[in-house]
DNA sequence: GTCAATGTAACCAAAATAGTTACATCAAGG
DNA sequence: CCTTGATGTAACTATTTTGGTTACATTGAC
């Protein structure tokens, strides 16, 4: 999973699941199943508990077992920019080096990694830049304010 | 090729081979030809072929056919940045929305999609600037001093 | 006309993501 | 203590994307 090529979608759905729990609970809900959150996001549950499971692992979220069991936020929604959400799904790089590794005898197949690797460390901290300037309650409010 | 997911490592590869005929041509070479290119990336010549046939269409490179045939810089080293590389190889967008369309009943599932691809235009914009602040002048210059 | 290259279609292989089924596990509440 | 409704997770399949390969028609200087 670290090796992947691409968030994809995954970013998405994880915000989605999350404002959804968020503005689940704020409607006086205790916990939400992923039953539930999966007929929203239109896709299987397993799918959300997996997702949600890693944003556990990172503190954003929490889950319970046995009878009235479901997910809950781990912090308030205001407390979650979409840089934590993205660093939780552990993303694979957006852009990766050569697949085969190029030739190191000729001088541009042997400096142009360390070239690309340092152009492509900066595009990944403007990225990450860019996602910490959202939180999830920032997200909530534009949902509502399309509504 | 417009609807694929991330450009991967054909930025990558697009860089090098731009480098490599930069490089070539400035040693007094006239053309240089997709197999030693494909050598010094470690990949099939039909693989750069297709890439630099994207590349001459946005004007960055050129092609002569015929004896003596091979592939040539449409332009400077200096005046090609990673941006216009970028943009040539028209690479998906970084970020996608749902596969499925999620539920227009639910709030949130209403909401969501405008509200992620605000956040996602952003990014894009963001990452678009870091990739313009590079050019392929600065990448031989790394790759050089890395020999 | 020869010949070495491009131009391009068609196909195959590999990797990643998403979706699905199945089932063990848990814990509240009767 | 056992029923019940949910999570936790493995295993498998499907889909998509990218890269690699083969094949062959086309070009144009010599």
């Amino acid at each position: 999973m670290e090796s992947g090529v691409s968030a994809n979608s995954r970013l998405t759905i994880a915000a989605h699941a999350l404002t959804w729990i968020g503005l689940y609970q704020r409607r006086g809900h205790e916990v939400a199943t992923s039953e539930q959150i999966a007929t929203s996001v239109n896709t299987n549950p397993v799918v959300i508990r997996r997702l949600l499971a890693e944003l556990r692992k990172a503190g954003l979220a929490d889950s319970r077992r046995g009878a009235g069991a479901g997910w809950m936020l781990a912090r308030e929604l205001a407390a979650i920019t979409l840089l934590d959400v993205y660093q939780a799904i552990e993303p694979g790089p957006v852009f990766a080096l050569h697949r085969a590794t190029p030739d190191h005898e000729c001088v541009v197949g042997h400096g142009i990694g360390p070239a690309m690797t340092a152009v492509y460390d900066g595009v990944e901290a403007a990225l990450r830049g860019e996602l910490a300037k959202t939180t999830l309650e920032d997200v909530l409010r534009d949902v509502l304010k399309a509504a």
